[in-house]
DNA sequence: TTCATATAAGAACACTTGTTCATTAATGTA
DNA sequence: TACATTAATGAACAAGTGTTCTTATATGAA
């Protein structure tokens, strides 16, 4: 028996329409919410009848699980994935501007954009959502925000203070801005003023938080 | 023919049923959704059969069109309804303070939260909802502190800079932790951390904005 | 009290929902 | 090519949806 976990895998019919059905309930989700698309209109939108789904998926709630369990490995999610390193603190406010525009990307690919759609629509009425969002966005990239900060502040590259109020402060205005783009988006209208506030976010916060020259003075 | 507008009106049982209807709606779709919620389930939490609906109101729409509505004189379009002085600005932060407690009070009164879950949930969905949420919310709140702010400036309160986007930054924590606490609040968790967030927010804003004494040294 | 009006109930409608199941067709391996 | 497996169809189901209409009851002004 061969191992082809890592060969290129021809898809089977089988994977290739469960994929097909994940891509298009996903859109639908996040153009209609999740209630308001009907097994039918997912089936509709790929050409096949609404049995055929239960080849692939015991129940339209099992469509959105696999969905929702996609939350954990997208963009907003990631947010520090190219910062393992222990020091990349001492990139200061190159990465705050690299988290910033890991954010803004998310507008900018259709597939992070509809999951993130489908996590605001949903996070209302889903637990498991909610789950997800406090565990693997929120808790995780304040606590991994606020222990940089931390050091910069050790490293006398920022003001002291408190770095989970810092991170909370740092992260909120990203997450409002996105959610406006999404928004003016809806209504195809324009987004290049906001989307000009994730960098001038960064410009504010850093300025703030900074060792002011003019402080090492006295 | 008495005018009865000042008068205190001894409502007809339609009006109330009319408003317990209303009541009971937001209720529901605050919790479950506009989409989740039958017109059976309103019904049912009044008592009554829903074909008794359809005497006050001409669909489940209407019913929906109704609330929106409100959201129009809702704690979060009245931000500055204690500021309309135009020298209001004067106050400087305590200004800021009173918006920021403003915002936290949403979470406290339950009808001004049930019309921010329903503005959450629904504004993906509902165009009539994100057009009040952007002329009533965003643009003119947003417009207003600007305008403060600026005054702010030329009396040299606070330093120079974009006013539009100091207005951005302060208005999105706020909104962001509303939404934070929006969230725990369903879950029954603690919300203590997140609403002393607020205080925070305009004590760290403050700070970064207002004329440093030391800068007047130079 | 009388009576037109306003409100509720009862029953039904046409339609949509998620899901099941037996049957047919396609797939890919021997 | 033959065949077991996998996937798609067609038809139907029970339950739930918003809404309508006729009938009965309650309201409040005369």
């Amino acid at each position: 028996m061969v191992d082809k976990t890592n060969a290129v895998k021809p898809l089977s019919r089988g994977d290739r329409t469960k994929n097909a059905i994940l891509d298009v309930s996903l859109k639908l989700f996040a153009v209609n919410g999740y209630k308001a698309t009907s097994v039918r209109d997912i089936a509709g939108e790929l050409g096949i009848k609404q049995s055929a789904l239960y080849n692939h998926f015991k129940s339209k709630d099992e469509i959105l699980s696999a969905l929702i369990s996609e939350l954990t490995s997208s963009a907003i999610a990631e947010l520090f994935s190219n910062f393992s390193a222990p020091d990349a603190y001492k990139q200061g406010k190159m990465l705050l501007l690299s988290v910033a525009t890991t954010f803004k990307l998310i507008s900018f690919d259709s597939k992070n954009e509809a999951l993130f759609k489908l996590l605001m629509q949903e996070i209302f009425n889903n637990i498991n959502i909610r789950e997800i969002y406090n565990e693997y966005f929120y808790q995780e990239n304040v606590k991994k925000l606020s222990s940089y900060l931390f050091s910069m502040m050790q490293d006398e590259m920022i003001k002291s203070s408190d770095p989970i109020l810092l991170s909370n402060e740092f992260f909120a205005p990203l997450f409002f801005y996105q959610m406006q783009i999404t928004l003016l988006k809806i209504d195809k209208k324009s987004t290049s003023f906001m989307v000009s506030l994730f960098e001038k976010h960064v410009e504010f916060f850093w300025d703030t938080i900074k060792i002011d020259k003019k402080d090492t003075l006295f």
